[in-house]
RNA sequence: GUGGUUGUAGCUCAGUUGGUUAGAGCGUCGGUUUGUGGUACCGAAAGUCGCGGGUUCGAGCCCCGUCUCCCACCCCA
């Protein structure tokens, strides 16, 4: 028989990686709790109407449609599938598809919900996402995103606030970053300065690589797009920006004093840097105008961190967007999010071996035992030691020592309570621990005193 | 979507110019030990050598195809 095995860029998870998984999935939201968002859910798959078109001509490619129930051939003339033409044959076949982000379904939850919403309305949704990229490192076709937005507020507060929620999950998860922060209006009022306008997209994308490729190549880039010398050359003081966040800030007032909407980009950006400053946020925040971000409902601030100290992708992105329930049919309401990449935290985390040495998750105590009576003893001790919220368990055989203590061993439960025939007539538990070894006569209340 | 790379036991990997019955470590299970785990010693189970075809007296090894893993590009968390 065929090994069984599970799809491209898609994970199990055993016990321990789970415990693993569960504390950067914990810890986030507990943070999330403390600035007031609630948790929603929504469905693994959407309509296709509600995801095409949302994320670019890349973003339908990497979409995961569902073949309709049934015979989902039976609607289509033989002309049709003759033709051969997969998009238009898609859409024949196929109206459900696997959700790409948690942002598009959330506005579409949105608009649905707008009469049962009281606004600004803030949630949290952690749910995995599925792309139909090829996987790479830190790449997977399921992952888990974690996203926090606030709908209907225009007021820079809620920038602050996810800045600060974004120094607070790295603090107690104790990876170092960088925030990397601009604003799509900044970015409009260059396009429009050196008058290409119409051409944003493309310009952003090419600064994008900056990083990457460097200064020559970007500008290739840029003219390969049809844009002109001069437009290029009024671009170059744009790119070389130097000092610091405010500083780069002064530079560009000169550069964008022409464009209105450059310019409220850049107060923008003013206001946030000295919100940050005032409630003293503690990670490196860095103005970045090559962060451009592809997705294009984006419209004011664009976030992104990056993990200091292990190379790999941004491990969280965000930024706010004006009309994203517009598309459903929602206009004027604003909204500002960022979604926290768990997939690939979990990564940096395994890399630089930075969980908890014991996870909440985990039995405190095992009981083992030497017969079937010394079993039935230890049921009441079980149910006293739960009621105080100790995860215990029993080992449910009386077989030999070696198998129950290697069990206990194996699932590394610090305690074992030993009972057999002299435990029983005491009305006690030998209480072993299993660091040290020592092991002392106790009663209910000692446990609960060892292990509450 | 483009390019490169990998595939042998549950895991990590050896495997000679093509030659009998494909090996090791770790893990699992059992025993040494019927009141004690993590150490030690002994033993066992476990493989259609990714899959399909070809060359050959003979293929884990050579050839073709295919799938898969990983990596880079594109794009992204």
């Amino acid at each position: 028989m065929q090994k069984p095995s599970i799809p491209k860029g898609t994970r199990d998870f055993t016990p321990r990686e789970m415990a693993n998984r569960n504390y950067i999935f914990n810890t986030i939201k507990e943070v999330f709790c403390l600035y007031g968002f609630q948790q929603i859910e929504t469905p693994a798959m959407e309509n296709l109407s509600t995801l095409m078109g949302k994320y670019g001509e890349e973003g339908d490619k990497l979409l995961f449609k569902i073949l309709n129930s049934g015979d989902y051939l039976s609607g289509l003339s033989d002309e049709e599938l003759q033709g051969r033409n997969s998009a238009k044959l898609t859409s024949k076949f196929s109206e459900k598809g696997l959700r790409y982000d948690l942002t598009v379904p959330f506005a579409r939850f949105v608009v649905q919900h707008q009469n049962e919403i009281t606004f600004p309305f803030k949630r949290y949704q952690i749910q995995p996402v599925w792309r139909a990229d090829r996987p790479q490192k830190g790449r997977y076709r399921e992952f888990y995103q974690c996203d926090v937005d606030v709908v209907g507020s225009d007021s820079l507060l809620n920038e602050l606030e996810l800045i600060q929620i974004v120094d607070e999950v790295y603090r107690r998860l104790k990876i170092n970053v960088c925030l990397k922060i601009n604003n799509r209006k900044i970015l409009s009022g260059i396009a429009e300065i050196i008058g290409e306008s119409e051409k944003i997209t493309d310009i952003t994308v090419a600064i994008d690589k900056m990083d990457k490729i460097g200064l020559e190549k970007v500008n290739e880039e840029i003219a390969s797009k049809g844009i002109s010398a001069d437009a290029i050359a009024k671009l170059q003081p744009i790119l070389l920006l130097s000092g610091t966040n405010l500083e780069k800030l002064q530079q560009l007032k000169v550069v964008l004093a022409a464009s209105e909407v450059g310019m409220k980009g850049i107060a923008e950006m003013e206001t946030i840097f000295g919100l940050c400053d005032a409630m003293k946020v503690k990670t490196q925040i860095e103005l970045d105008l090559t962060l451009a971000r592809g997705l294009n409902y984006y419209t004011g601030a664009i976030f992104e961190v990056k993990a200091l100290d292990v190379e790999i992708g941004s491990i969280t992105g965000g930024g706010r967007y004006d009309n994203l329930t517009g598309v459903f049919g929602l206009q004027g309401v604003s909204g500002v999010g960022i979604s926290f990449g768990a997939d690939r935290i979990y990564d940096v985390l395994n890399q630089l071996n930075l969980y908890p040495e014991t996870s909440v998750e985990q039995t405190k105590i095992l009981f083992v035992s030497f017969g079937e009576q010394e079993l039935l003893y230890c049921l009441p001790w079980l149910t006293a030691l739960r009621a105080k919220g100790i995860n215990a368990e029993i080992y449910p055989e009386p077989t030999k020592m070696k198998k129950q203590m290697g069990y206990a061993d194996n699932k590394r439960i610090p305690f074992v309570a030993i009972v057999g025939e002299t435990e029983m007539n005491e009305g006690k538990v030998m209480l072993k621990n299993m660091v040290s070894g020592e092991q002392v006569l106790s009663t209910l209340e000692d446990l609960i005193e060892q292990l509450g």
